[in-house]
DNA sequence: GTCTATAAGACGATAGAC
DNA sequence: GTCTATCGTCTTATAGAC
């Protein structure tokens, strides 16, 4: 393919990725990864300038995911079949596609504010759930907005959620989608 | 009082406990603990045998607010005021009483997971939203008994909820009603 | 693009004086 | 109950050969 930089380096991504919603961000060492891609720390000093901006580079990745979903919601007209859409979309990307950068993302969070990249990531949900908030935006409406999205990702939560505890499909998806409907 | 054990102790324990929300467990080290109570780190190992023993005690803490939480709760006759008053006083304990507590735990779940304390807290959790949920326990009644219970700690999540973003008193209380309220 | 070797420093924890 | 001094270990990161 055309803009790949190189096959290393995505598998240092993955391999770090693993290790950062697993153990933590500060708890897995460069020698870990390394090791566990039989080469050397030097080896991923090569591809990555820090250890810093590995985690730059796997945020970016979720925030893409996100953009795409966006651009592709604000084309659509406002209807309850498109807000359905988007929330299956929405719940594909941070538990299938992107579930590892959630994961890490939601529970490391005092490196990641360090790192600055925490509010431009809270900027993108927030767009997203004003798409799927109907016109009144009172404090309660906005908050349910919230709600359905969380429900999307309890799982990854390990006090409100938690493994072994996740909803069958579907189930989720319909509560989020009664969050949103329009009072009645 | 009676059973207080020293001052410093308690004293660590808050300054350990700031700066471990704000910063991290693994980000806070010991001589900063101990810079900001102007001793030294030998100091703080007498009164906690090591940096872990220090989260322990913190999140008993949190743990013996839980219980009472409980102890009180399952002494109530089942009825709507009951769980009115369940939800204000979980909201109380997890935003004011022991709100950097909370925070701590969320946010350094890596951490708490290694040191076994996470699956002893959402044990906890799971009593409490059993407890509020009505008697049909169907998938979709239970996630949205427990996002009734997320309502009240959103303002911690710095995704979803975030800081500034937290809604008007009573807001997160009504939406949390409306959640374990019997359908109809 | 990957290696060996090493620099430079922070960390948790302990010993022993006072 | 708090101190000084130190030990051993691990870390991120770099220099330079291949």
């Amino acid at each position: 393919m055309a803009g790949r930089r190189s096959d290393t380096r995505e598998r240092i991504q993955q391999v770090a990725l693993e290790l950062f919603a697993e153990h933590g961000y500060e708890k897995t060492s460069l020698r870990e990864i390394a090791e566990r891609l039989a080469v050397t720390k030097a080896a991923l000093y090569y591809h990555f300038k820090t250890k810093e901006d590995i985690v730059h580079s796997l945020v970016e990745n979720l925030v893409d995911g996100l953009d795409e979903l966006l651009a592709w919601a604000k084309e659509q007209p406002r209807s309850q079949g498109t807000t359905e859409e988007v929330l299956r979309r929405f719940s594909a990307l941070v538990n299938d596609e992107h579930g590892p950068e959630m994961q890490f993302i939601q529970q490391n969070v005092p490196t990641l504010k360090k790192f600055g990249v925490m509010h431009p990531l809270g900027a993108k949900v927030r767009e997203l759930f004003q798409l799927i908030t109907a016109e009144d935006q009172d404090p309660a409406t906005e908050l349910r907005a919230r709600l359905a999205l969380v429900a999307l990702v309890l799982g990854i939560n390990p006090m409100f959620g938690g493994p072994g505890t996740a909803p069958p499909p579907g189930v989720a998806l319909q509560v989020a989608l009664e969050l949103v409907a329009p009072r009645g």
